[in-house]
DNA sequence: CCCTATAGTGGGTCCATACCCACGATCTCA
DNA sequence: TGAGATCGTGGGTATGGACCCACTATAGGG
């Protein structure tokens, strides 16, 4: 008895393509989590937001943008959403009124090790297929594409 | 003289999950092609349904729908686009004259065969940090994340 | 004090992806 | 020969990302 072939089998030749590979497993793993944080009414760049104040301290909205390749407009209404949930202060720069600094608060940093947890635990899904050092390769490989 | 912190430096939080570097990554390079492919008036999936009747042989729509994982009503439209650019013929299928038999033409290989030369231009960029042997690798553990 | 530049923000646009439904044509089978 | 299923297709909708402009409040130089 044949084979039978698998009528939603990847093309050979796309396989092929390291590029390809990339694009697709990253869409898989961004897309599990979108979801789950989506499930609590968060993006991504919501996590990233909280992610980059725990890492390098304060900032004022614009740099936020900047850091985060946001445009200034659409980080304004992610940090309000960020500022109701009571994760960050937005107080205003005394020495220059028109910035506001973005400060994270201990509910912040609960809530981001929440969603470090969770990325964690989609991680661990997506990299199921690979051995622990084998992840540690990929890892190591990925950061050098990443410069 | 103290280093200048980058401002636009990414949250080492985020530099350690692999799904983020993965998504990040692929994204760039999907990104890229796509750019590349709009400008002659292509999606990638116009590449990669080329290259599933170039792999697989003729398919009905619905077949390569399923294959690509696209909706039905969407590479109808894809499809409207490859055969006036006379890159496939629909044929009605004598035996089922509700299903169109999609196949290649010489011409439609030809495009694919400039199509894949274009991803792999994009694809010598995007891996340029990285030696052929450590894009082999690369190559490898992808292939195994990507079943 | 005026002029220009900048920070934040509200309210949009544009685009791609992913759906989804209804319909005509056609097939299959009882 | 009808009932129901299936293929292609036209014409939608929903979503999220990226971008952009106008406007207010504020700063700072001349």
């Amino acid at each position: 008895m044949e084979a039978m072939a698998d009528p939603t089998e990847t093309p050979p030749a796309l396989l092929e393509l390291t590029t390809y590979l990339l694009s697709k497993v990253g869409k898989d793993a961004r897309h599990r989590l979108a979801e789950l944080l989506a499930a609590e009414g968060l993006r991504l760049y919501h996590h990233a937001a909280l992610a980059a104040l725990a890492d390098f301290g304060p900032h004022t909205q614009r740099d936020l943008a900047v850091r985060l390749g946001l445009d200034p407009s659409d980080l304004a209404k992610a940090a309000d959403r960020l500022a109701a949930a009571g994760w960050l202060d937005r107080t205003r720069d005394p020495a220059d009124r028109r910035r506001l600094t973005l400060t994270l608060t201990p509910a912040g940093a609960a809530r981001l090790a929440e969603l470090t947890a969770l990325a964690g635990g989609v991680q661990d899904e997506v990299l199921a297929p690979l051995a622990p050092a084998e992840r540690a390769t990929l890892h190591g490989l990925l950061l050098r594409l990443h410069g």
